[in-house]
DNA sequence: TCTAGCATCGAACATTGTTCGTGTCAAGTA
DNA sequence: TACTTGACACGAACAATGTTCGATGCTAGA
Protein backbone atom coordinates (compact mmCIF):
# COMPACT_ATOMS: atom_id res chain seq x y z
CA UNK A 1 0.00 0.00 0.00
CA UNK A 2 1.24 3.57 -0.94
CA UNK A 3 -0.39 6.82 -0.91
CA UNK A 4 -0.89 8.22 -4.08
CA UNK A 5 1.50 11.28 -4.88
CA UNK A 6 -0.27 14.47 -4.32
CA UNK A 7 -0.21 16.61 -7.40
CA UNK A 8 1.46 19.70 -6.01
CA UNK A 9 4.74 17.04 -5.68
CA UNK A 10 4.44 15.46 -8.82
CA UNK A 11 4.82 18.87 -10.65
CA UNK A 12 8.00 18.93 -9.42
CA UNK A 13 8.81 15.53 -9.97
CA UNK A 14 8.54 15.98 -13.68
CA UNK A 15 11.29 17.76 -15.27
CA UNK A 16 13.86 15.74 -13.44
CA UNK A 17 13.69 12.60 -15.35
CA UNK A 18 13.60 13.00 -19.36
CA UNK A 19 16.77 15.56 -19.16
CA UNK A 20 18.39 14.01 -22.61
CA UNK A 21 15.45 13.42 -24.60
CA UNK A 22 13.92 10.55 -25.81
CA UNK A 23 15.01 8.61 -29.23
CA UNK A 24 14.62 5.58 -30.93
CA UNK A 25 18.07 4.98 -30.61
CA UNK A 26 17.84 5.42 -27.07
CA UNK A 27 14.86 2.94 -27.12
CA UNK A 28 16.58 0.09 -28.81
CA UNK A 29 20.29 0.85 -26.74
CA UNK A 30 17.67 0.55 -23.76
CA UNK A 31 16.31 -2.32 -24.47
CA UNK A 32 19.50 -4.66 -25.67
CA UNK A 33 21.01 -3.94 -22.78
CA UNK A 34 18.46 -5.13 -20.64
CA UNK A 35 18.04 -8.12 -23.00
CA UNK A 36 21.60 -8.89 -22.02
CA UNK A 37 21.01 -8.45 -18.34
CA UNK A 38 18.36 -10.18 -17.59
CA UNK A 39 16.97 -12.30 -21.21
CA UNK A 40 14.23 -11.08 -23.30
CA UNK A 41 10.89 -11.79 -21.13
CA UNK A 42 12.39 -8.95 -18.92
CA UNK A 43 11.76 -6.67 -21.42
CA UNK A 44 8.74 -4.98 -21.36
CA UNK A 45 7.52 -1.64 -22.95
CA UNK A 46 7.04 -0.29 -18.92
CA UNK A 47 10.66 -2.00 -17.93
CA UNK A 48 12.51 -0.21 -20.83
CA UNK A 49 9.95 2.59 -20.09
CA UNK A 50 11.49 2.79 -16.83
CA UNK A 51 14.62 2.08 -17.54
CA UNK A 52 14.10 5.15 -18.89
CA UNK A 53 12.89 7.26 -16.13
CA UNK A 54 9.46 7.55 -18.30
CA UNK A 55 6.68 6.14 -18.84
CA UNK A 56 5.22 2.86 -21.18
CA UNK A 57 3.58 5.65 -22.93
CA UNK A 58 6.57 7.81 -24.38
CA UNK A 59 8.00 5.03 -26.21
CA UNK A 60 4.94 5.20 -28.92
CA UNK A 61 6.48 8.67 -30.44
CA UNK A 62 9.16 6.95 -31.24
CA UNK A 63 8.38 3.39 -31.94
CA UNK A 64 5.41 2.15 -33.54
CA UNK A 65 4.79 -0.84 -32.08
CA UNK A 66 6.89 -4.11 -30.02
CA UNK A 67 7.03 -5.58 -33.44
CA UNK A 68 8.52 -2.86 -35.16
CA UNK A 69 10.87 -2.24 -31.78
CA UNK A 70 12.01 -5.90 -32.75
CA UNK A 71 12.82 -6.02 -35.93
CA UNK A 72 15.48 -3.15 -35.50
CA UNK A 73 16.78 -5.05 -32.46
CA UNK A 74 17.57 -7.60 -34.85
CA UNK A 75 19.24 -4.93 -37.20
CA UNK A 76 21.31 -3.42 -34.44
CA UNK A 77 22.56 -7.11 -33.20
CA UNK A 78 24.19 -7.53 -36.83
CA UNK A 79 25.26 -4.00 -36.96
CA UNK A 80 28.96 -3.52 -37.13
CA UNK A 81 30.29 -7.28 -37.99
CA UNK A 82 33.10 -6.96 -40.53
CA UNK A 83 33.41 -10.11 -42.74
CA UNK A 84 36.39 -10.63 -44.87
CA UNK A 85 36.32 -10.88 -48.65
CA UNK A 86 35.16 -13.99 -50.34
CA UNK A 87 37.76 -16.61 -51.07
CA UNK A 88 37.27 -19.06 -53.71
CA UNK A 89 40.25 -21.69 -51.96
CA UNK A 90 38.48 -21.22 -48.60
CA UNK A 91 34.09 -20.89 -49.41
CA UNK A 92 33.41 -23.53 -47.09
CA UNK A 93 35.35 -22.36 -43.82
CA UNK A 94 34.15 -18.59 -44.40
CA UNK A 95 30.15 -20.25 -44.52
CA UNK A 96 31.17 -21.92 -41.41
CA UNK A 97 32.61 -18.65 -40.19
CA UNK A 98 29.98 -16.59 -40.38
CA UNK A 99 27.77 -18.98 -38.93
CA UNK A 100 29.47 -19.01 -35.79
CA UNK A 101 29.98 -14.88 -35.61
CA UNK A 102 26.02 -14.63 -36.28
CA UNK A 103 25.37 -17.16 -33.68
CA UNK A 104 27.53 -15.50 -31.11
CA UNK A 105 25.35 -12.26 -31.50
CA UNK A 106 22.03 -13.97 -30.99
CA UNK A 107 23.78 -15.58 -28.25
CA UNK A 108 24.66 -12.55 -26.54
CA UNK A 109 21.31 -10.96 -26.48
CA UNK A 110 18.87 -14.06 -25.75
CA UNK A 111 15.66 -14.14 -27.27
CA UNK A 112 16.10 -12.01 -29.94
CA UNK A 113 16.59 -15.04 -32.18
CA UNK A 114 12.97 -15.71 -31.92
CA UNK A 115 11.70 -12.72 -33.57
CA UNK A 116 14.41 -13.16 -36.06
CA UNK A 117 13.21 -16.14 -37.15
CA UNK A 118 10.69 -16.24 -40.10
CA UNK A 119 11.24 -12.60 -40.64
CA UNK A 120 13.24 -11.60 -44.09
CA UNK A 121 15.96 -9.19 -42.71
CA UNK A 122 15.27 -6.37 -44.60
CA UNK A 123 17.09 -3.93 -42.77
CA UNK A 124 21.04 -2.04 -43.89
CA UNK A 125 22.97 -4.32 -41.59
CA UNK A 126 21.51 -7.56 -41.72
CA UNK A 127 21.65 -7.42 -46.01
CA UNK A 128 24.95 -6.31 -45.65
CA UNK A 129 25.50 -9.33 -44.25
CA UNK A 130 23.48 -11.30 -46.24
CA UNK A 131 25.53 -9.72 -49.21
CA UNK A 132 28.35 -11.48 -47.98
CA UNK A 133 27.07 -14.91 -47.52
CA UNK A 134 26.32 -14.74 -50.90
CA UNK A 135 29.18 -13.50 -52.10
CA UNK A 136 31.30 -16.64 -50.00
CA UNK A 137 28.73 -19.04 -52.13
CA UNK A 138 28.96 -17.56 -55.29
CA UNK A 139 32.59 -17.85 -54.49
CA UNK A 140 32.23 -21.21 -53.85
CA UNK A 141 31.14 -21.55 -57.53
CA UNK A 142 27.42 -23.50 -56.58
CA UNK A 143 24.93 -23.00 -59.22
CA UNK A 144 23.05 -19.68 -58.69
CA UNK A 145 19.46 -21.28 -57.59
CA UNK A 146 21.58 -23.44 -54.72
CA UNK A 147 23.08 -20.02 -53.56
CA UNK A 148 19.58 -18.41 -53.57
CA UNK A 149 17.88 -21.38 -51.38
CA UNK A 150 21.26 -21.61 -49.61
CA UNK A 151 21.25 -18.08 -48.77
CA UNK A 152 17.78 -18.45 -46.87
CA UNK A 153 18.83 -21.76 -45.36
CA UNK A 154 21.70 -21.14 -43.54
CA UNK A 155 20.35 -17.95 -41.53
CA UNK A 156 16.94 -20.56 -40.56
CA UNK A 157 19.39 -23.24 -39.11
CA UNK A 158 21.41 -20.80 -37.35
CA UNK A 159 18.45 -18.86 -36.38
CA UNK A 160 16.80 -21.96 -35.05
CA UNK A 161 19.64 -22.56 -32.61
CA UNK A 162 19.91 -19.44 -31.08
CA UNK A 163 16.21 -20.16 -30.40
CA UNK A 164 16.18 -23.63 -29.43
CA UNK A 165 18.93 -22.84 -27.03
CA UNK A 166 17.39 -20.03 -25.50
CA UNK A 167 14.13 -21.93 -24.58
CA UNK A 168 16.22 -25.00 -23.36
CA UNK A 169 18.40 -22.45 -21.27
CA UNK A 170 14.72 -20.41 -19.45
CA UNK A 171 13.18 -24.29 -19.61
CA UNK A 172 15.71 -25.96 -17.77
CA UNK A 173 16.46 -22.55 -15.31
CA UNK A 174 19.53 -21.57 -14.39
CA UNK A 175 19.92 -23.82 -11.59
CA UNK A 176 20.58 -27.06 -13.39
CA UNK A 177 23.56 -28.88 -13.65
CA UNK A 178 23.67 -29.60 -17.32
CA UNK A 179 26.02 -32.59 -16.54
CA UNK A 180 23.28 -34.45 -14.23
CA UNK A 181 20.57 -33.31 -16.91
CA UNK A 182 22.78 -35.56 -19.21
CA UNK A 183 23.26 -38.59 -17.19
CA UNK A 184 19.35 -38.34 -16.09
CA UNK A 185 18.72 -38.57 -19.73
CA UNK A 186 20.80 -40.96 -21.07
CA UNK A 187 18.91 -43.96 -17.93
CA UNK A 188 15.49 -42.35 -19.02
CA UNK A 189 16.77 -43.77 -23.00
CA UNK A 190 18.29 -46.41 -21.52
CA UNK A 191 15.60 -47.67 -19.57
CA UNK A 192 12.93 -48.20 -22.64
CA UNK A 193 11.73 -51.24 -23.45
CA UNK A 194 14.63 -52.72 -25.64
CA UNK A 195 11.72 -54.54 -27.99
CA UNK A 196 9.87 -51.43 -28.54
CA UNK A 197 12.57 -48.58 -28.59
CA UNK A 198 15.86 -50.69 -29.39
CA UNK A 199 17.83 -47.62 -31.55
CA UNK A 200 17.11 -45.31 -28.22
CA UNK A 201 18.60 -47.84 -26.20
CA UNK A 202 21.61 -48.82 -28.30
CA UNK A 203 22.53 -45.11 -28.52
CA UNK A 204 21.38 -43.57 -25.50
CA UNK A 205 24.95 -42.69 -24.47
CA UNK A 206 25.61 -40.92 -28.17
CA UNK A 207 22.38 -39.34 -27.99
CA UNK A 208 23.43 -37.37 -24.98
CA UNK A 209 27.06 -36.88 -25.99
CA UNK A 210 28.16 -33.60 -27.14
CA UNK A 211 27.61 -30.23 -26.30
CA UNK A 212 25.76 -27.25 -27.73
CA UNK A 213 28.76 -26.33 -29.57
CA UNK A 214 29.52 -29.61 -31.01
CA UNK A 215 26.18 -29.70 -32.01
CA UNK A 216 25.87 -26.62 -33.75
CA UNK A 217 29.55 -27.61 -35.17
CA UNK A 218 27.96 -30.97 -36.69
CA UNK A 219 24.85 -29.20 -37.96
CA UNK A 220 27.29 -26.49 -40.27
CA UNK A 221 29.57 -29.38 -41.06
CA UNK A 222 26.23 -31.02 -42.83
CA UNK A 223 24.85 -27.92 -44.40
CA UNK A 224 28.27 -27.27 -46.03
CA UNK A 225 28.63 -30.20 -47.05
CA UNK A 226 25.38 -31.13 -48.29
CA UNK A 227 25.05 -28.10 -50.20
CA UNK A 228 28.54 -29.14 -52.27
CA UNK A 229 27.09 -32.65 -52.62
CA UNK A 230 23.79 -30.87 -54.17
CA UNK A 231 25.67 -28.42 -56.41
CA UNK A 232 28.04 -31.24 -57.89
CA UNK A 233 25.45 -33.20 -58.65
CA UNK A 234 22.80 -30.43 -60.30
CA UNK A 235 26.06 -29.28 -62.47
CA UNK B 1 -23.80 -5.28 -25.41
CA UNK B 2 -25.59 -7.63 -23.35
CA UNK B 3 -27.19 -7.73 -20.08
CA UNK B 4 -25.56 -9.90 -17.15
CA UNK B 5 -27.11 -13.21 -17.05
CA UNK B 6 -29.85 -13.45 -14.27
CA UNK B 7 -28.53 -15.45 -10.81
CA UNK B 8 -31.68 -17.65 -10.72
CA UNK B 9 -31.29 -17.93 -14.80
CA UNK B 10 -27.88 -19.19 -14.21
CA UNK B 11 -28.61 -21.65 -11.72
CA UNK B 12 -30.80 -23.61 -14.57
CA UNK B 13 -29.03 -23.23 -17.23
CA UNK B 14 -25.40 -24.48 -15.51
CA UNK B 15 -26.00 -28.37 -15.21
CA UNK B 16 -26.72 -28.57 -18.90
CA UNK B 17 -22.94 -27.18 -19.70
CA UNK B 18 -20.97 -29.92 -18.58
CA UNK B 19 -23.15 -32.91 -19.58
CA UNK B 20 -20.04 -34.73 -20.40
CA UNK B 21 -17.30 -34.32 -17.70
CA UNK B 22 -14.47 -32.32 -18.42
CA UNK B 23 -11.34 -34.26 -19.02
CA UNK B 24 -7.95 -33.92 -20.41
CA UNK B 25 -8.89 -35.63 -23.37
CA UNK B 26 -11.56 -33.45 -24.40
CA UNK B 27 -9.68 -29.81 -23.53
CA UNK B 28 -6.78 -31.19 -26.31
CA UNK B 29 -9.07 -32.09 -28.61
CA UNK B 30 -10.47 -28.71 -28.62
CA UNK B 31 -7.78 -26.69 -28.39
CA UNK B 32 -7.13 -28.38 -31.48
CA UNK B 33 -9.92 -27.66 -33.52
CA UNK B 34 -9.29 -24.00 -32.68
CA UNK B 35 -6.18 -24.15 -33.68
CA UNK B 36 -7.08 -25.87 -37.18
CA UNK B 37 -9.80 -23.31 -37.35
CA UNK B 38 -8.19 -19.54 -36.46
CA UNK B 39 -4.47 -20.28 -36.15
CA UNK B 40 -2.59 -20.51 -32.59
CA UNK B 41 -3.20 -16.99 -31.65
CA UNK B 42 -6.85 -17.59 -31.00
CA UNK B 43 -6.24 -20.34 -28.69
CA UNK B 44 -6.30 -18.69 -25.33
CA UNK B 45 -7.66 -20.11 -22.11
CA UNK B 46 -10.59 -18.15 -21.93
CA UNK B 47 -11.46 -19.08 -25.78
CA UNK B 48 -11.03 -23.12 -24.75
CA UNK B 49 -13.12 -22.63 -22.15
CA UNK B 50 -15.79 -20.39 -24.14
CA UNK B 51 -15.53 -23.95 -26.87
CA UNK B 52 -16.62 -26.24 -23.69
CA UNK B 53 -18.84 -24.25 -22.46
CA UNK B 54 -17.27 -23.22 -18.94
CA UNK B 55 -14.90 -20.66 -17.78
CA UNK B 56 -11.06 -21.10 -17.67
CA UNK B 57 -10.86 -21.75 -14.10
CA UNK B 58 -12.04 -25.15 -14.69
CA UNK B 59 -9.10 -26.38 -16.98
CA UNK B 60 -6.87 -26.08 -14.38
CA UNK B 61 -8.14 -28.97 -12.83
CA UNK B 62 -7.17 -31.23 -15.70
CA UNK B 63 -4.25 -29.26 -17.00
CA UNK B 64 -1.08 -27.53 -15.16
CA UNK B 65 -0.54 -24.47 -17.43
CA UNK B 66 -0.30 -23.57 -20.87
CA UNK B 67 2.56 -24.83 -21.35
CA UNK B 68 1.70 -28.28 -20.46
CA UNK B 69 -1.20 -27.82 -22.63
CA UNK B 70 1.18 -27.22 -25.89
CA UNK B 71 3.40 -30.20 -24.62
CA UNK B 72 0.37 -31.87 -24.94
CA UNK B 73 -0.57 -30.74 -28.51
CA UNK B 74 2.44 -31.41 -29.42
CA UNK B 75 2.52 -35.29 -28.58
CA UNK B 76 -0.98 -35.30 -29.68
CA UNK B 77 -0.47 -33.52 -33.03
CA UNK B 78 2.45 -36.61 -33.74
CA UNK B 79 0.36 -39.32 -32.90
CA UNK B 80 -0.80 -42.04 -35.04
CA UNK B 81 1.48 -41.84 -37.82
CA UNK B 82 2.40 -45.25 -38.92
CA UNK B 83 5.97 -44.95 -40.57
CA UNK B 84 6.96 -47.92 -42.53
CA UNK B 85 10.14 -50.38 -41.47
CA UNK B 86 13.47 -49.07 -42.13
CA UNK B 87 14.88 -50.59 -45.77
CA UNK B 88 18.30 -50.29 -45.67
CA UNK B 89 18.48 -49.82 -49.60
CA UNK B 90 16.28 -46.44 -49.02
CA UNK B 91 17.24 -44.51 -45.86
CA UNK B 92 17.64 -41.04 -47.65
CA UNK B 93 13.90 -40.99 -48.86
CA UNK B 94 12.63 -42.49 -45.75
CA UNK B 95 14.81 -39.91 -43.90
CA UNK B 96 12.98 -37.11 -45.81
CA UNK B 97 9.35 -38.92 -46.41
CA UNK B 98 9.12 -38.70 -42.09
CA UNK B 99 10.76 -35.12 -42.21
CA UNK B 100 7.43 -34.40 -44.88
CA UNK B 101 4.84 -36.57 -42.74
CA UNK B 102 5.67 -34.46 -39.97
CA UNK B 103 6.06 -31.14 -41.92
CA UNK B 104 2.62 -31.15 -42.58
CA UNK B 105 1.11 -32.33 -39.27
CA UNK B 106 2.62 -29.10 -38.03
CA UNK B 107 1.36 -27.18 -41.35
CA UNK B 108 -2.03 -28.60 -40.12
CA UNK B 109 -2.15 -26.75 -36.79
CA UNK B 110 -0.13 -23.69 -37.34
CA UNK B 111 1.56 -22.29 -34.34
CA UNK B 112 2.48 -25.24 -32.72
CA UNK B 113 5.67 -25.65 -34.38
CA UNK B 114 6.20 -22.38 -32.14
CA UNK B 115 6.14 -24.42 -29.14
CA UNK B 116 7.50 -27.73 -30.48
CA UNK B 117 11.26 -25.72 -30.86
CA UNK B 118 13.66 -26.47 -28.17
CA UNK B 119 11.53 -28.68 -26.30
CA UNK B 120 13.24 -32.45 -26.36
CA UNK B 121 9.78 -34.60 -27.09
CA UNK B 122 9.37 -37.14 -24.45
CA UNK B 123 5.88 -37.91 -24.89
CA UNK B 124 5.48 -41.68 -26.19
CA UNK B 125 4.01 -40.66 -29.68
CA UNK B 126 7.04 -38.46 -30.56
CA UNK B 127 9.11 -41.10 -29.10
CA UNK B 128 7.94 -43.63 -31.12
CA UNK B 129 8.36 -41.30 -34.03
CA UNK B 130 12.30 -40.64 -32.66
CA UNK B 131 12.56 -43.97 -32.64
CA UNK B 132 11.52 -44.41 -36.52
CA UNK B 133 14.05 -41.98 -37.36
CA UNK B 134 16.65 -43.49 -35.24
CA UNK B 135 16.31 -47.03 -37.32
CA UNK B 136 16.40 -45.39 -40.58
CA UNK B 137 19.35 -43.26 -39.99
CA UNK B 138 20.81 -46.85 -38.51
CA UNK B 139 19.98 -48.64 -41.30
CA UNK B 140 22.14 -46.27 -43.72
CA UNK B 141 25.03 -47.21 -41.83
CA UNK B 142 26.00 -44.40 -40.34
CA UNK B 143 27.95 -44.11 -37.26
CA UNK B 144 26.44 -43.87 -34.12
CA UNK B 145 27.88 -39.93 -33.85
CA UNK B 146 26.06 -38.90 -36.90
CA UNK B 147 22.82 -40.64 -36.02
CA UNK B 148 22.47 -39.30 -32.55
CA UNK B 149 23.16 -35.29 -34.08
CA UNK B 150 21.37 -36.23 -37.18
CA UNK B 151 18.56 -37.28 -34.80
CA UNK B 152 18.66 -33.51 -33.07
CA UNK B 153 18.96 -31.90 -36.60
CA UNK B 154 16.63 -32.92 -38.69
CA UNK B 155 13.54 -32.19 -36.08
CA UNK B 156 14.80 -29.02 -36.05
CA UNK B 157 15.00 -27.95 -39.53
CA UNK B 158 11.44 -29.40 -39.60
CA UNK B 159 10.41 -27.35 -36.97
CA UNK B 160 11.95 -24.15 -37.86
CA UNK B 161 10.54 -24.36 -41.70
CA UNK B 162 6.93 -24.97 -39.64
CA UNK B 163 7.75 -21.87 -37.53
CA UNK B 164 8.80 -19.96 -40.51
CA UNK B 165 6.06 -20.08 -42.85
CA UNK B 166 3.42 -20.17 -39.67
CA UNK B 167 5.15 -16.39 -39.09
CA UNK B 168 5.25 -15.46 -42.81
CA UNK B 169 1.77 -16.18 -43.35
CA UNK B 170 0.74 -14.70 -39.94
CA UNK B 171 2.71 -11.62 -41.00
CA UNK B 172 1.84 -10.89 -44.51
CA UNK B 173 -2.23 -11.35 -43.69
CA UNK B 174 -4.48 -13.31 -45.73
CA UNK B 175 -5.28 -11.01 -48.17
CA UNK B 176 -1.87 -10.70 -50.07
CA UNK B 177 -1.39 -12.60 -53.16
CA UNK B 178 2.01 -14.12 -52.96
CA UNK B 179 3.36 -13.50 -56.64
CA UNK B 180 2.60 -9.92 -55.96
CA UNK B 181 5.13 -10.30 -52.88
CA UNK B 182 7.67 -11.81 -55.04
CA UNK B 183 7.57 -9.28 -58.07
CA UNK B 184 7.79 -6.75 -54.78
CA UNK B 185 10.53 -8.22 -53.41
CA UNK B 186 12.60 -8.74 -56.45
CA UNK B 187 12.42 -5.13 -57.66
CA UNK B 188 13.59 -4.30 -54.07
CA UNK B 189 16.60 -6.38 -54.29
CA UNK B 190 17.06 -5.66 -58.13
CA UNK B 191 17.09 -1.76 -57.12
CA UNK B 192 19.52 -1.86 -54.77
CA UNK B 193 23.14 0.12 -55.99
CA UNK B 194 24.90 -2.70 -57.71
CA UNK B 195 28.86 -1.74 -56.41
CA UNK B 196 27.80 -2.34 -52.67
CA UNK B 197 24.90 -5.23 -53.50
CA UNK B 198 26.34 -6.97 -56.66
CA UNK B 199 25.02 -10.38 -55.58
CA UNK B 200 22.08 -9.47 -54.58
CA UNK B 201 20.75 -7.48 -57.90
CA UNK B 202 22.64 -10.40 -59.72
CA UNK B 203 20.58 -13.21 -58.04
CA UNK B 204 17.23 -11.10 -57.82
CA UNK B 205 15.18 -13.58 -59.74
CA UNK B 206 16.84 -16.15 -57.98
CA UNK B 207 16.34 -15.58 -54.61
CA UNK B 208 12.65 -15.08 -55.07
CA UNK B 209 12.09 -18.22 -57.14
CA UNK B 210 10.62 -21.21 -55.75
CA UNK B 211 7.83 -21.70 -53.34
CA UNK B 212 7.82 -23.20 -49.47
CA UNK B 213 7.62 -26.65 -51.08
CA UNK B 214 10.71 -26.10 -53.28
CA UNK B 215 12.58 -24.72 -50.63
CA UNK B 216 11.73 -27.18 -47.44
CA UNK B 217 12.53 -29.95 -50.12
CA UNK B 218 15.85 -27.97 -50.94
CA UNK B 219 16.84 -28.55 -47.19
CA UNK B 220 15.50 -32.11 -47.15
CA UNK B 221 18.51 -32.96 -50.09
CA UNK B 222 20.96 -31.07 -48.45
CA UNK B 223 20.82 -32.26 -45.11
CA UNK B 224 20.46 -35.97 -46.03
CA UNK B 225 23.37 -35.83 -48.75
CA UNK B 226 25.62 -33.99 -45.89
CA UNK B 227 24.75 -36.58 -43.51
CA UNK B 228 26.17 -38.70 -46.29
CA UNK B 229 29.17 -37.18 -47.25
CA UNK B 230 30.23 -36.32 -43.39
CA UNK B 231 29.62 -40.02 -42.72
CA UNK B 232 31.79 -41.33 -45.72
CA UNK B 233 34.25 -39.11 -44.36
CA UNK B 234 34.28 -40.40 -41.05
CA UNK B 235 34.72 -43.92 -41.35
C1' DT C 1 6.45 38.73 -23.51
C1' DC C 2 3.21 36.01 -25.72
C1' DT C 3 1.96 32.22 -28.52
C1' DA C 4 1.99 28.03 -31.11
C1' DG C 5 3.59 23.56 -31.66
C1' DC C 6 5.08 19.28 -29.96
C1' DA C 7 7.32 15.93 -27.21
C1' DT C 8 5.95 13.92 -22.94
C1' DC C 9 3.33 11.69 -19.66
C1' DG C 10 -0.45 9.80 -16.34
C1' DA C 11 -4.34 7.20 -16.46
C1' DA C 12 -7.06 3.98 -18.49
C1' DC C 13 -8.57 -0.12 -21.62
C1' DA C 14 -8.71 -4.63 -23.34
C1' DT C 15 -6.34 -9.18 -23.08
C1' DT C 16 -3.52 -12.56 -21.32
C1' DG C 17 -2.43 -16.65 -17.83
C1' DT C 18 -3.42 -18.07 -13.25
C1' DT C 19 -5.36 -18.57 -8.30
C1' DC C 20 -8.87 -18.66 -4.45
C1' DG C 21 -12.85 -19.79 -2.03
C1' DT C 22 -17.30 -21.18 -2.65
C1' DG C 23 -20.82 -23.96 -4.48
C1' DT C 24 -22.71 -28.27 -6.35
C1' DC C 25 -23.35 -32.85 -7.55
C1' DA C 26 -22.81 -37.87 -6.98
C1' DA C 27 -21.36 -41.76 -4.71
C1' DG C 28 -20.54 -44.41 -0.37
C1' DT C 29 -22.11 -45.39 4.57
C1' DA C 30 -24.97 -46.00 8.73
C1' DT D 1 -33.63 -43.41 3.58
C1' DA D 2 -30.77 -39.71 5.57
C1' DC D 3 -26.07 -38.09 5.96
C1' DT D 4 -21.40 -37.43 5.15
C1' DT D 5 -17.60 -36.96 2.15
C1' DG D 6 -14.80 -35.83 -1.50
C1' DA D 7 -13.85 -34.38 -5.93
C1' DC D 8 -15.01 -31.44 -9.44
C1' DA D 9 -16.60 -26.98 -11.50
C1' DC D 10 -17.16 -22.29 -11.37
C1' DG D 11 -17.38 -17.00 -10.77
C1' DA D 12 -14.68 -13.42 -9.47
C1' DA D 13 -10.54 -11.40 -8.96
C1' DC D 14 -5.31 -10.46 -9.56
C1' DA D 15 -1.12 -9.23 -11.75
C1' DA D 16 1.06 -8.18 -15.98
C1' DT D 17 1.03 -7.35 -20.98
C1' DG D 18 0.73 -4.03 -25.31
C1' DT D 19 -1.51 0.05 -26.68
C1' DT D 20 -4.41 4.57 -26.93
C1' DC D 21 -6.17 9.12 -25.43
C1' DG D 22 -6.18 13.82 -23.67
C1' DA D 23 -4.26 17.01 -21.13
C1' DT D 24 0.20 19.14 -19.50
C1' DG D 25 4.32 21.10 -19.68
C1' DC D 26 8.55 22.78 -22.08
C1' DT D 27 10.81 25.27 -25.78
C1' DA D 28 11.44 27.84 -29.91
C1' DG D 29 9.88 31.70 -32.78
C1' DA D 30 7.32 36.48 -33.44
Amino acid sequence: MSMPEPPWGARSRRPRAARTPLSTERIVDTALELIAKEGYDAVTMRRIAAALGTGPSSLYAHVASKRQLDQMLIDRIVEGVDLPEPDPERWEEQVKEIGRVFLARLQAYPGVARAAIGNIPLGLSAMRASERLLGYLRAGGLPDRVVAYAADLLPLYINAVAFEQNVRASATGDDADPEDLRTQLRDYFAAFPSDQFPNFVALADALVAGDETDRFEFGLDVLVSGLAAVAARET
